[in-house]
DNA sequence: AAATTCTCCTGAAGGC
DNA sequence: TGCCTTCAGGAGAATT
């Protein structure tokens, strides 16, 4: 599942090879994803050359003087740089080409997306809700503090709100609890401004490490090493149900919350 | 407004 | 080449 740190590494991956590229081609070959890619995307995309790439949240944006290509990776998704006569696999629903080389997007579980939008993007509906980038100075604990007053969701519910901040998976949710030492029942409105503070730090530490460690990927971002992977990011409590915490020793639980795991410890996290 | 539930999909894992 | 059930998960949409 990318997480914003993969998508992060997959835009510093692929834009060397894009950027003020002309796209010769765009080849849907399923445009049944999360949404019904349109013929809108083949027929504006073609001909514009891409004058950057950056990300919001875990969309991906490639930008032209036209218009705006937002690619999402879903839970199963992933972009690579091929060579344009590779030959397609089962799941390898879209390439944008540029002449020789293309980027490809595979997505086994087709949750990801790709959309076409002429207006600025920042006011497409997937974008303009959106709340702060986590890693943005925006975000920090008196941001989380004051919006959290009278909020009686869980904490945990509360920081992977996208209207709020984007981009916080569940995976790093449950980490980045588990860092600050707070249960992810708690009520939002009922943390402490300093508790607050100490759990944005912590956000931006794990999500800066992850992408510190996706770094090391980008040396070839071309033909197989494509793929960013999923980081080996030393998990203390995601997917550790019953393992010792690391800390005391007391085992790790598991809960669901909003048809999501949650894992935390009992004891160092109240 | 805020909170909760539903939904898309398929590979992997587990039970028998 | 075993078959069937269950589950995970991003996040917008629908519902309460």
């Amino acid at each position: 599942m990318p997480e914003l740190p993969e998508v992060e590494t997959t835009c510093r991956g692929i834009a060397p090879h894009i950027t003020g590229q002309r796209v010769s081609r765009v080849i849907v070959r399923n445009p049944h994803l999360r949404w019904l890619v349109t013929k809108r995307l083949e027929k504006e995309l073609t001909g514009q050359t891409i004058h950057s790439v950056t990300r919001r949240a875990k969309y991906l944006l490639l930008n032209t003087d036209t218009g705006t290509a937002i690619l999402h990776l879903g839970m199963s998704g992933s972009l690579k740089i091929i060579t344009a006569t590779e030959p397609p696999g089962k799941h390898d629903h879209v390439d944008i080409v540029f002449g020789r080389s293309s980027l490809r997007l595979t997505d086994p579980r087709r949750f990801g997306s790709v959309h076409w939008t002429r207006r600025p993007v920042m006011q497409h509906r997937l974008i303009r809700p959106l709340g702060c980038e986590p890693l943005s100075e925006e975000f920090n604990g008196d941001y989380l503090y004051l919006r959290s007053r009278q909020r009686r969701v869980a904490v945990k519910q509360f920081i992977m709100n996208s209207h709020l901040v984007a981009g916080i998976g569940n995976i790093y949710a449950s980490e980045a609890l588990y860092m600050a030492g707070i249960h992810p029942k708690r009520a939002a409105g009922k943390i402490s401004r300093n508790k607050y503070r100490l759990l944005a730090e912590v956000i931006k530490e794990v999500l800066n490490d992850a992408i510190g460690q996706g770094g090391t990927t980008l040396r070839d971002f071309v033909n197989g090493e494509g793929k960013p992977g999923y980081f080996r990011q030393h998990l203390n409590v995601y997917g550790k149900a019953g393992e010792p915490c690391i800390s005391c020793r007391v085992p790790i639980r598991e809960i669901r919350q909003g048809q999501r795991s949650s894992f935390y410890c009992p004891k160092c996290q109240k």
